[in-house]
DNA sequence: TCTGGGGTCCTAGGACCC
DNA sequence: TCTGGGGTCCTAGGACCC
């Protein structure tokens, strides 16, 4: 059997670890920019606010229902996280850590049993509080864990065909994993609205409708395992940092500096997993919700040899942003893609420029100590302006509890 | 005024090869 | 240039996830 364990509201839960006085009261968290709502709590919830509600749209009600309001705090929930995935790993050996919040377990027996253990170690080791689902397969599980939550209990299992078909009868479409808006509209214009529908629908229709994700979808309804563990994850494909501003940038040296600090964060994350990029991609893009012309644009340089040094995709990155950039736009978004990524080992020796390289490799090791040591603003890349108008906003930022000494709780004076 | 960020997988179609 | 079958690789775009 597999246990789909998902922390309840995980993010709004975090901050009441550290403020109980918010646990009876809603709650929002917000995404970058203070931009949209990207998690509540059940009072918010029951308020009718909505998931990826813009701010600006409901800050009337938030003010008049007394709601807390939260800027996310990535270095809190991603420790947060850390704890519950290391508590989980004593129930099992074979875990798939799914998301920030969630995490697929094998289980042998004593389902339920071993399902409220998990809930009460989770509880004791971080606060917080979290939902079991357990069943024969993955897509199940999700089923099973999201009725665990609806009928305000910690555990829900679901190993007997009947008690499944029951559920599967309640359960929307929509809420089946992997069946989103599209396929979702599919479905209904084919009479199909739950899961119990879904369950017993042509296997070959279902192919054509929905591809091998739909066919592998009725399959799991049916009890079959077409979706394994996944214990070792694949190592990283590419990775992306870029975030929206909080003004607007017109010129090329603003863009480039806030393309220098994702550049920067990429290239620790792309060290700290050892991997190295074959290429790398700019984009840019206006505001799409403005009605001010609009362009938005990408540009990918195949590198010669592949690189994991900063100050040299500082340059490659420089030169792509140059080929796409124009000028009289209001940019509102740019961003740096890392590709064609593989493990260091697998770098070749270079024919011109291996001394300069191993330089730039002790340089960013020495970097990547100050920033781990000092925080990330401690030694900078080559920022010129002072420019704060591609700041992000953050102005309900909670504090680094966990991760930062000066931000540890304090308990009165 | 104000609308997130970071990923993966799948398919169709084109280019190219023998 | 025509004829046919069988295959790989790459890319863009769509869909979905949290």
């Amino acid at each position: 059997m597999i246990g789909l364990i998902d922390c309840n509201n995980f993010y709004v839960s975090c901050e009441r670890v550290f403020q109980p006085a918010l646990r009876s009261r809603p709650v929002v968290v917000l995404s970058n920019n203070d931009g949209c709502v990207i998690a509540r709590s059940e009072e918010a919830k029951a308020l009718g606010i909505t998931m990826g509600t813009p701010y600006f749209q409901i800050e009337y009600l938030i003010e008049k229902k007394n709601v807390a309001v939260f800027s996310s705090n990535y270095t809190l929930y991603g420790d947060m996280s850390a704890r519950v995935m290391e508590a989980l790993q004593s129930f099992s050996p074979e875990t798939e850590i799914y998301s920030i919040d969630e995490a697929f377990l094998r289980l042998e027996e004593n389902f339920e049993e071993t399902g409220n253990k998990i809930c009460k170690l989770i509880y004791q080791w971080t606060g917080l509080p979290v939902s079991v689902g357990i069943a024969p397969n993955k897509t199940l599980a999700k089923i099973a864990n999201r009725t665990a939550k609806k009928l305000k209990s910690s555990v829900f299992e679901m190993s007997d065909a009947k008690t499944r078909d029951e559920v599967l009868r309640e359960t929307p479409i929509k809420d089946v994993w992997g069946i989103g808006y599209n396929s979702t509209k599919k479905l209904n214009a084919l009479g199909i609205f739950n899961a119990f529908q879904l369950k017993n629908f042509d296997r070959r229709h279902a192919r054509k409708l929905l591809s091998v994700t739909g066919a592998r979808i009725v399959e799991e309804l049916n009890g079959e395992t077409c979706l394994p563990l996944d214990l070792a994850p694949a190592p990283k494909k590419s990775i992306t940092c870029s975030r929206s501003f909080g003004g607007h940038v017109e010129s090329f040296a603003d863009l480039h500096d806030a393309l220098g600090c994702y550049l920067v964060r990429a290239g620790e994350k792309m060290r700290k997993n050892n991997l190295t990029a074959r290429a790398v991609t700019v984009f840019l893009a206006t505001n799409r919700f403005s009605k001010q012309p609009q362009y938005s644009n990408s540009h990918t340089i195949e590198l010669i040899n592949s690189t994991d040094s900063t100050r040299e995709l500082r340059e490659w990155t420089r030169r792509a942003l140059a080929v796409i950039y124009k000028k009289g736009f209001l940019y509102k978004k740019v961003g740096v893609i890392l590709q064609g990524l593989r493990s260091e080992s697998a770098e070749t020796i270079r024919l011109r420029g291996e001394k300069d390289y191993q330089k730039d490799k002790r340089l960013c090791a020495a970097l990547d100590q100050i920033s781990r040591k000092f925080g990330r603003d401690a030694v900078r890349f080559g920022c010129r302006s002072n420019s704060k108008n591609w700041q992000m906003l953050a102005e309900h930022k909670s504090a680094c509890y966990t991760t930062n000494l000066r931000e540890v709780l304090r308990i009165a004076n």
